[in-house]
DNA sequence: TCAGCAATAT
DNA sequence: GATATTGCTG
């Protein structure tokens, strides 16, 4: 079926691409200035052509079985895209002997791994939900594993790749917004610093000390919701030691009232 | 077999 | 650039 339609494909669309394909020496730019998304495809196949057998090793048979409903014997093989290796080159972990038979061109991957690649699967808020929720419940974005997360989740229709994939995207973002905490907590201590050298305090600076300490509860709340609190806390007690705040008191009251909620 | 990471594609 | 898929490795 997906066979069929790359036929189809090779034979409408591509076919300036299989005209040049067969007379290689011929310039790209020729009759294709005006179409820009032709010549594209077309530096795109020569590109493909010079690295085919990279591009061929990558395109696994065991891909092609698994991913579409495909009758082929090993007949029919012989016309796919290993044809075009040298005779007797293997794959790089040498599942297949691949003899060279017939001159065939076949479409440019870009298109085959338009037909092969799988749908993207598309993490909705309420998806996303569940997967934070399994994540808690296994103790943490760092503990958890794709596995016991998608059991968790019940979601027939989710793959262990997919959530594997969430969970790398997920631990990926927490260590960005950590780094970025990081920095910040940089910039605010130096701040802090700042002040601390100054005997004259003057109002202005009273409102930026209050808008640091704003943003020290900001991140507080941040941190709490990517369950990763300590090192929050850690770096508003030496900021509000620095800044020698008197709202010690108020903000360690908030801290214990959002460490709280998770138990009420 | 599977988790984790990196490369690649969309 | 963000996000998903695929490939590779231990």
């Amino acid at each position: 079926m997906a066979i069929s339609y790359l036929k189809k494909e090779t034979e409408t669309d591509t076919q300036p691409l299989l005209k040049d394909f067969i007379s290689l020496s011929k310039p790209i730019r020729e009759e294709h200035d005006e179409e820009g998304e032709e010549l594209f495809k077309e530096k795109k196949f020569q590109l493909w052509r010079e690295n085919d057998h990279i591009s061929n090793a990558r395109f696994s048979d065991t891909k092609i079985k698994n991913t579409l409903e495909i009758e082929r014997d090993e007949e029919k093989s012989s016309n796919s895209l290993y044809m075009l290796l040298s005779p007797g080159m293997t794959t790089p972990k040498g599942r297949r002997k691949l003899v060279a038979s017939s001159f065939v061109p076949q479409p440019p991957p870009y298109l085959q791994q338009q037909a092969l690649r799988k749908q993207r699967r598309c993490w909705t808020p309420e998806l996303h939900r569940l997967f934070v929720d399994a994540l808690q419940q296994l103790g943490g974005p760092g503990v958890a594993i794709p596995k016991q997360i998608r059991e968790h989740m019940q979601e027939e229709s989710l793959t262990n790749d997919e959530v594997k994939s969430h969970l790398q995207k997920y631990r990926l973002h927490i260590r960005k917004s950590d780094s970025n905490l990081e920095k910040q907590s940089v910039v605010d201590l130096t701040c802090g610093i700042h002040h601390k050298k100054k005997k004259k305090v003057v109002k202005e600076e009273k409102h930026q000390r209050e808008a640091i300490r704003s943003r020290i509860l900001l991140k507080v709340l941040c941190s709490y919701l990517v369950q990763q609190p300590q090192h929050v806390v850690i770096v508003a007690w030496k900021m509000l030691k620095m800044l020698n705040l008197r709202g010690e008191i108020e903000i360690s009251i908030n801290l214990k009232i959002l460490f709280q909620e998770p138990n009420s």
